[in-house]
RNA sequence: GGGUCGGUGGCAGAGCGGUCAAAUGCAUCAGACUGUAAAUCUGACGUCUUCGGACUUCGGGGGUUCGAUUCCCUCCCGGCCCA
């Protein structure tokens, strides 16, 4: 009997230093499978050090999407994402392989497997730099008035969410309510596993992580980022964690290596722990464990892989 | 030994007679999230609580005062300067 997978797509997410990209490359060795990334970071070139990023020799062991595809100077989002990732899952299933998206950017995992439909309003650069001007409160009485409806359930406190608000507003009247789009997922069968770890032996992750990625010269490449790719500093800090620290380092707010190191580890671990309030909301996730054992430590994962694609 | 500045919550650091359980930042904990998502934003953070409050805190001890983290004395500890 032939078995059809023609729909099935696997996610491999979790906190950063988690170990999703091992996850995926065996995986995709195992079952035959072309890796999509989806990491907001990941996406530019340039960007590798800092963003965690696997080596080129890495990514030679199985076919990957959706890393280096954008200039750091350019403005990569969700929306972009989606419309990209769903042309090469497509690609991919037609091929007869399966399709891995394997990352940390919560969001845009959501917006492939929730069929998450952004308005077709691209962000206006004019509109939100003359709104950022504003206060909160005054941004919120606008959309108020604009949308009530919208006004309802947005965080009225937080300004870039009513910025964008607004700015849908303008463009085609109203924020479309998102409630319709429950059912989205629609064509595709998705089975997303979380890379379970406790909180120590991730925090102990990230700090070896940190200093291993401080040994390859992530100080370095972010001088580089500056002198040689001629980004501004703040740009390069609107990118976060140690591409937010490091500048400051390099500008003598930061005194020596150390504190810095510190910092980076410190921000890293806020940065897990939103992940982790990100995703504990998806209760469709299966949350795995890496076994410690070396003869097969992604026992588990591939029981659970084996039985969703039926092979 | 003399002088001087200081010792505040996990840390840094305000407060300098009442409005102080004590600003602010960090850390910690919890959470939000419709084209910036590694971003952005919210709440909690002495103890107990029937959530109105109650109780114990600002190096130790003593004092002044209706009232002290804030003033005085003294002791202990630290920084700096002079010897």
């Amino acid at each position: 009997m032939e078995f059809r997978s023609d729909n099935k797509i696997i996610v491999i997410l979790g906190p950063t230093a988690s170990g999703k990209s091992d996850v995926a490359i065996w995986l995709a060795r195992k079952f035959g499978g072309e890796i999509i990334s989806a990491d907001s970071r990941q996406i530019y070139r340039g960007m590798d050090i800092g963003s965690g990023k696997i080596t080129v020799a890495e990514q030679k062991m199985a076919p990957h999407y959706m890393l280096d595809i954008a200039s750091p100077r350019t403005e990569y989002n969700v929306a972009k994402f989606k419309k990209k990732a769903e042309k090469i899952i497509k690609d991919i299933l037609k091929r007869g392989k399966v399709p891995i998206i394997c990352g940390g950017t919560g969001f845009w995992i959501k917006a492939i497997v929730d069929n998450v439909d952004f308005p077709e309003v691209k962000p206006d650069k004019e509109l939100r730099i003359k709104l950022q001007e504003l206060s909160a409160e005054t941004l919120f009485n606008k959309l108020k008035e604009l949308d009530p409806e919208r006004a309802q359930n947005i965080d009225a406190k937080n300004k870039v969410r009513l910025i964008r608000a607004i700015e849908i507003c303008k463009a085609i009247g109203k924020v479309p309510p998102i409630e319709n789009q429950e059912s989205g997922t629609g064509n595709y069968d998705f089975l997303q596993i979380g890379i379970k770890r406790d909180k120590e032996e991730l925090d102990e992750r990230i700090k070896k992580n940190v200093g291993k990625r401080f040994e390859m010269g992530m100080i370095e490449e972010v001088e580089n980022l500056h002198k040689k790719h001629k980004l501004s500093w703040k740009k390069i800090q609107s990118f976060g964690l140690g591409y937010n620290l490091i500048p400051e380092y390099l500008k003598g707010n930061i005194q020596s290596k150390k504190e810095l190191k510190e910092k980076i580890y410190l921000a890293e671990k806020n940065y897990a722990k939103r992940q982790r309030t990100w995703f504990a909301k998806d209760k469709r996730i299966i949350w795995i464990p890496i076994e410690q054992k070396e003869k097969n430590k992604y026992a588990n994962i591939e029981k659970e892989v084996s039985r969703f694609i039926g092979k």
